[in-house]
DNA sequence: CGTCTTATTGAATTGTCTCAACATGCGTGG
DNA sequence: CCACGCATGTTGAGACAATTCAATAAGACG
């Protein structure tokens, strides 16, 4: 993905990321790392060092749960950011993994507040991330709580391909990373009824799906079910 | 309520609010306004302003819905700001009213960037509010999406005792200023159902509850459900 | 003191979960 | 490269918690 479809960018920019012979603080900034599918870049609890974004993949973050299985606190696709979160206290409050081989950039925040480096433009830029955030949650809270397992699959979706359009993915057809109960974890679903629901989808001709390849076929079907 | 428990304290504290004589630029800190039961501070979609904070009385925030009952966000008790999400957008991202008389400081936020005074401190004030927010959702939807109307009650009534006393309000007895409605939406449950479970907890010995007065009778009873 | 809103309680309905059986895919090692 | 075994997904039947609808009770407020 190019870097001005990234939720760093913002930071990336004011960072002078893209050159050659920047003056950007050594350190600060390290780009295009590679993520194994299944491989973690931070644990619940580690020490907060950086925000990541997602360059190509997607991730998973999650609270390990002691009763087994656990809880999904959010999906990361191309260009979004993971990790902000840990900024209010030393930790990151949930585990990070990739869904499927990745890459990532990493903005080292301690380098940073070391250099002090553009330090008041950068907050501007983490105030308006965390506050889209905030926004984002509140969005999903009431969704989560008076929806019906259709109604929150459909806006799962579409949630979904809002988000991957904005960052330049404009087709309708891609590869699900996420297993159906990371999606129920997420939702507040059995797997089973992630299943069924689908199913019950793939039957009403709203979208096409094997497997991890999922073709969204009708938009507006869709959205008629996420908003009654 | 004394100053030093307020969330906005980071910020006044900044600005030297205390002071007679102190150098707070004029406008920026407007403290202790009255605001009458019903009354609202802003509605959604007002320009964004302000962050407040409530110094007496409790306030919810909700997102009015075109299907008739609101969708309540959050309660506010002594101390907590309302307000912050503003910060993203142009537009406060929903509507906040007193659910008792009640009183407010407003730090203007505007007036605030045009004096550029003390900026940077204040943005890592924020900054660690808003990722506290961030975290705090994540647990409520968490919350929300698992947990039987029992736990959700619960958990409810131990964070806000929780968060009374880390105001300095140390009583297990207080008033609740929101109906069983705002509850219920807030916790996604029908008020039938609210009402239904407080009975239960009354008949159990965990609380006592007339009307809008409430007496927890055995937090241990309470975290017992919550956490089961 | 009467009216209007809010809360309580009951009975029937329903959507989702749980438990269980079965199918399919994927990765590993022979 | 194939076959086996384990993880993941699908489908069905029964259980149950919360909702909806409805009737009554209790407060709040002018």
């Amino acid at each position: 993905m190019a870097c001005q479809d990234c939720g760093l960018d913002p930071m990336c920019s004011i960072l002078e990321y893209a050159e050659e012979g920047s003056n950007v603080p050594e350190g600060v900034l390290l780009r295009r790392r590679k993520v194994a599918r299944g491989e973690t870049i931070f644990l619940k609890d580690d020490k907060f060092r950086s925000v990541f974004a997602v360059k190509s993949g997607s991730f998973k973050t999650y609270v390990p749960k002691a009763s087994g299985q656990d809880q999904v606190v959010g999906f990361h696709v191309i260009g979004e950011l993971i990790g902000m979160e840990g900024l209010s206290g030393l930790r990151y409050p949930y585990t990070a993994r990739a869904l499927q081989d990745s890459s990532v950039c990493e903005l080292r925040m301690e380098s940073l507040a070391d250099t002090g480096y553009l330090l008041e433009e950068l907050q501007q830029g983490i105030i308006k991330m965390l506050s889209t955030e905030v926004a984002f949650n509140h969005q999903l809270i009431t969704t989560l709580i008076h929806q019906s397992a259709d109604q929150r699959l459909a806006g799962f979706l579409l949630n979904l391909t809002r988000r991957l359009r904005a960052r330049g993915m404009r087709q309708l057809e891609f590869q699900i990373g996420m297993s159906r109960s990371d999606i129920g974890s997420y939702l507040g679903l059995a797997s089973e009824t992630v299943s069924r629901v689908f199913t019950r989808f793939q039957k009403s001709g709203l979208i096409q799906l094997r497997h991890k390849r999922l073709r969204l076929l009708d938009l507006e079907g869709l959205r008629e079910i996420a908003e009654h």
